[in-house]
DNA sequence: ATGATAGTTGAACAAGTATTCAACTGTTCA
DNA sequence: TGAACAGTTGAATACTTGTTCAACTATCAT
């Protein structure tokens, strides 16, 4: 086998440990898994949204309460919660004129709240 | 208590229930905490990192080792374990040429591998 | 010393994303 | 019917961020 190529940046042949490599390869989710992962996390991993979510874990509310809660515009956490909705984080229903939110999801809600509880204990 | 002022986007007068707002602001972690959270969930938010921790949960490696396994460049990889090691998710320890990365803080692992084992039995 | 390899780093570029702005829908109330 | 308000949406902008590229350091072998 001769292996006379050039070794560029992209290390495939000089590998330190061909058999560690190996059975870690072997070992990983699948590629699907692990972007539905990042997925997930991209969602929590914008303060608007970290912040959302925390008052969501306090009761119902209406885009107008969360938007004087964080004092942003109600277009803007709009579209957040819309990002929430598409991810089924979130849910909501209308009443009248206004459109009232809640978590959805428990399960991931509640890795959400073990994160935030580890990081608080940690101050 | 005169309120004349015309009613822009950003609501904070004519909030719906105003009872309900004030006592979800005071139950709410304070902003620093919630800017952490959201940090810490946005170094998950990446499938090259989520790749890199998921063959870390399997064996210590080098980032030859790492590349190789991803098939990206050694750059980009060393780009990554930075931000991983930044925020104390990974340690590195150096013997020679190669520079060895494994796992640093279980509990935010813990947190992460919730979340895979969630969505890998949800399919 | 010299060359080769492992890894890091900063700048540049490309792609993604949060907020703003303006226009829009739908509901309530007069 | 029409005014007022809650909420949504698409386009534009500004900002963030992942990867590439090239240059660099450090270690080992000859």
């Amino acid at each position: 086998m001769q292996e006379s190529e050039k070794n560029v940046d992209i290390c495939e042949s000089d590998v330190v440990h061909e058999s560690v490599v190996a059975s870690v390869r072997a070992a990983l989710p699948d590629e699907d898994t692990l972007a539905d992962v990042a997925e997930l996390f991209k969602v929590f991993g914008d303060s608007t949204r970290t912040r959302i979510l925390s008052a969501l874990f306090e009761a119902e509310l209406c885009v107008c309460d969360i938007a004087s809660l964080l004092g942003m515009t109600k277009s803007a956490v709009s579209h957040q919660l819309r990002i929430l909705r598409q991810t089924k984080v979130v849910k909501n229903r209308k009443q009248g004129k206004e459109v009232y939110y809640s978590l959805d999801d428990d399960h991931i809600s509640r890795i959400y709240k073990m994160a935030l509880e580890h990081l608080a204990e940690e101050k």
